[in-house]
DNA sequence: GCCAACGTTGGC
DNA sequence: GCCAACGTTGGC
């Protein structure tokens, strides 16, 4: 089992909505290195730190469950969509998501606060103009970031 | 709203 | 295959 982390925009869709809906798709990710990520590695039953971003409190707010693993993102397809990709091939899908779960919230913990902890320096996140919005979590990053929200 | 960092595009 | 221009991300 694998930990990860996942970004999103609460304004879009937050930990509240993720709580509301139970199981979600994880549509919309347009970014290579992250696809490849969600389509080679992100399986069920890995948990997920959800992060929100571009907003006032940024930070990891909650877990959720990987309770599907890679499939076509229909939305590529959807000239409706924000997310629609002109140049993507429903024969040869370019772009996937997988399904999550609600797990819990947990205590906000800040960004300004995982920047500051020394454990947590090699983490992709709190490094300079990472914006990779699926990236791994070691199982001792994980820990540390559940002793900090338990804190 | 600013702007640094990064990814993508497209001409050559 | 290089690289300049452009668009996007995302913290502050």
């Amino acid at each position: 089992m694998a930990y990860w982390l996942f970004k999103t925009e609460p304004d879009t869709f937050s930990i509240d909505t993720l709580k509301a809906q139970q199981v979600s798709c994880w549509e919309g990710v347009r970014n290579y290195q992250a696809r490849n990520m969600l389509r080679d590695e992100v399986k069920e039953g890995d948990l997920v730190l959800i992060y929100h971003s571009s907003c006032k409190d940024v930070g990891v707010v909650g877990i959720a469950e990987v309770v599907r693993g890679a499939y076509p993102d229909h939305f590529q397809f959807d000239p409706e969509s924000d997310y629609f990709d002109p140049k993507a091939d429903p024969e040869n899908p370019r772009w996937i998501m997988v399904d999550i779960k609600y797990r819990q919230h947990l205590p906000y913990v800040s960004l300004a606060k995982l920047k500051a902890n020394e454990k947590l320096v090699e983490m992709p996140l709190v490094k300079r103009g990472n914006r990779l919005s699926v990236m791994p979590v070691t199982a001792a990053q994980w820990e540390e970031i559940m002793a900090m929200a338990s804190r």
